[in-house]
DNA sequence: TATATTTTGTCAAAATGTTGACAAATTCAG
DNA sequence: CTGAATTTGTCAACATTTTGACAAAATATA
């Protein structure tokens, strides 16, 4: 395949850790710091000086020797990467407790993300309101996406559904899927992106370090 | 330090993959399929089966040549290897939306952690039922550890409160937090382990696929 | 039973990711 | 204005992770 000459293929493990240094940098910015150095940038959020450097300079140089890197700057070149400057929209389908928590979460508004619809299949939640969104039936999202087109669904539906629902969504074009329904989502035939969140693998990861704890203070 | 001779440091990259085949397993069960090679789950997982093969026998030698692995089998050994079988118990403090959503999440119940109790400071949420367990002020939290003592804490409290709440419960016991409050926590003070889960980064990077994406249409 | 097939566990090579070092550019202090 | 201090961007060394290869062991077949 051949490489773009813009973007030289920014490794995966970079990619990860920008949301990072944008939540970082958006306190700053909170706290009025103008500027800020690798080196204390790297104090406070426990990584290598080294590692931020090179992680930025994966876009293009945006310090400046003997200065360091513009607070305000550099989270605006951050939210221009990730994509938060873009207006993108999204539906959430499944309005079950999970549902209804991410919907009144700050966290789509601070990503630049606007939640345009909410979609159920169950009779007792359509027509209700969440964080200013009524509650349409789900089998009125053709209806909805030729008129609004969504960039993103968030999905928290059973587990069983997850695969035909996101299918329909695909077809009428979905691009991003952030999938919490606890089944790995596969979408080869369509062009589309796929962020599959399992909340419990972290949990499972704890209870291994606990497990490490309470075998060396058993020892 | 010295090395452990019974747990060789098994590389954090091999810790966060073994929910995901713990999952895997789980489904093999559920379709009664009793053996397994590591081509074959390979192909399910989307990964190569190398992998598979290097990261079990960090562990120990759970399959067999020309057979493959057992499934039940290798299912109950990695369930020992996260604690699975330990009956961790976890409380979980904040009872908003995202709080309420976890409570009444089926994630907890399959990895074999029992939540006993529920905190919130509203006097408003203070006594209602959530899952069958009823909500507790958070006041009271170091006469219910007394008591009861929970090894995880699951924080579901505003940014502003975690750093408290974080410490007061680490001083009365709480060994683990599964941290959703959106603020990286650190209680360096404490032996105790922490995940720090940030929903939002996800969807940054989500986004950032679909910048991708569109820049690509766009060309 | 003998032979072909399957499949693991392990090793070493290849790929990827992280870190330390330092020249070059800039700022800062007097 | 000069010299000391700061700090980036970049390179190469180092470390970790992933992969492919294959002998050894077991199963399957005839």
């Amino acid at each position: 395949m051949i490489q773009e000459p813009n973007s030289k293929n920014i490794s995966n493990a970079v990619i990860r850790r920008l949301p990072r240094y944008f939540r970082y940098l958006r306190e700053l910015i909170r706290s009025r710091i103008t500027r800020i150095s690798s080196k204390e940038l790297s104090e406070r959020m426990n990584v290598t000086a080294s590692q931020i450097r090179q992680d930025l300079n994966c876009f293009g140089g945006f310090g400046q020797q003997g200065y360091g890197y513009n607070v305000t700057n550099l989270y605006g070149k951050i939210s221009t990467i990730l994509g938060t400057d873009r207006n993108y929209t999204a539906v959430i389908i499944g309005v079950g407790n999970l549902g209804k928590a991410l919907a009144n979460n700050p966290l789509f508004e601070k990503r630049g993300v606007t939640i345009t619809g909410l979609f159920d299949i169950n009779p007792d939640v359509i027509g209700t309101e969440i964080a200013g969104v009524s509650v349409s039936d789900f089998d009125t999202i053709e209806q909805f996406m030729a008129e609004n087109k969504a960039d993103i669904a968030v999905l928290t539906v059973p587990k069983s559904q997850a695969a035909d629902v996101a299918e329909r969504l695909a077809k009428c074009g979905v691009r991003g899927f952030w999938n919490f329904s606890n089944m790995e989502l596969t979408l080869e035939k369509y062009n589309v992106r796929i962020e599959n969140i399992h909340l419990g693998d972290t949990l499972m990861t704890l209870c291994y370090e606990l497990t490490k704890l309470d075998d060396e203070s058993v020892k």
